[in-house]
DNA sequence: TTATTATTGTTATATTATAACGTATTATGC
DNA sequence: GCATAATACGTTATAATATAACAATAATAA
């Protein structure tokens, strides 16, 4: 199992985990002969800075602050688009919005524990789970392609205590 | 494992579906003590008339020819919550569309096979995968509440006959 | 350098969803 | 039955999310 629920779960220093992510991204982009620019680097640190999953409209406002210029949708889309095609970031349907991925190197399905409480995402890749939906597809004669998996409930830190409503 | 896959693709007597499930509906709400209207009524039929889930405009578009008279989102969107709220649809969060529920009567949770090709889409409720989630969410500590699972690729018509793009 | 491609800027608009408030309908107690 | 409350629907406006189309700019290749 490929988690990052602890981290996403505990304190610890998380300009680490944003560095590490954005190197990791130009590496990427490097290899596959893509330009990690100004604006898709910006959103992609927007996205790693924050454990909730963030809206294309709350990236605008933050964008643009950190740009410290005016921001349109379609830039954001655009950045959206391109983070989404290299697999540096995952769209969570279910919220409209959108988080880093913490393991974009390795060939993974998304599943993400979403709490109620908080907000915050944690992504699990899990082969059991992958298994279990692969055999129940070939039973059913589907050709699984892709999946998206989106669990909601109380984080370990809100489950714990559910009087803490927030936690950044 | 509880599935309409075969009835979503295979030819049948959809109308029975159709009817039983309306049934089904209005002794669930003689039940719960909420009230079957013309409009609910027709999102339902509308929804199980359809193999693809459909979207709340598309909903409004066809409720109005059946009413016959005008439909603004607002009545779509609390029938659309209404059956919701009764289990007897569910919300595929990935295409912004709405499906009728076939087993309405069981505590179960969504599990959608969606066809990338046809557009139809398939649910099932399989214990070993909601066992696997729940042992998952255990291992985290995650307090698991609810789920959305949508698959994506070739239901089975399109799987064996991949020229065939469309079915109703 | 110049041509070509990729990216971003800009404006407008499509799509999905909800807020707010008034009217009509249905259920309930008397 | 009638008054009352509760529920549902009609209507208008608007919020929130996403994209189309085309112009301007920047990066790369020839």
């Amino acid at each position: 199992m490929l988690t990052n629920s602890r981290l996403v779960h505990q304190p610890h220093d998380h300009e680490r985990c944003i560095n590490a992510a954005l190197l990791c991204a130009h590496d990427l982009c490097a290899e596959k002969n893509a330009r990690m620019t100004k604006t898709r680097e910006s959103v992609l640190r927007l996205l790693w800075q924050s454990y909730r999953p963030l809206g294309a409209y709350q990236l605008q406002d933050q964008l643009a602050e950190m740009l410290d210029k005016p921001i349109a949708p379609p830039t954001v889309y655009r950045a959206i688009e391109f983070l989404l095609q290299l697999g540096l970031i995952h769209r969570i349907h279910s919220l409209n919005a959108y988080i880093g991925c913490p393991f974009p190197n390795s060939e993974h399905s998304n599943l993400f524990m979403i709490c109620t409480q908080c907000g915050s995402a944690a992504e699990v890749a899990h082969n059991t789970v992958n298994n279990v939906l692969q055999s129940t597809c070939d039973k059913l004669n589907f050709t699984l392609q892709s999946q998206s998996i989106e669990l909601f409930g109380l984080c370990p830190r809100c489950s714990d205590n559910t009087e803490v409503s927030n936690h950044d």
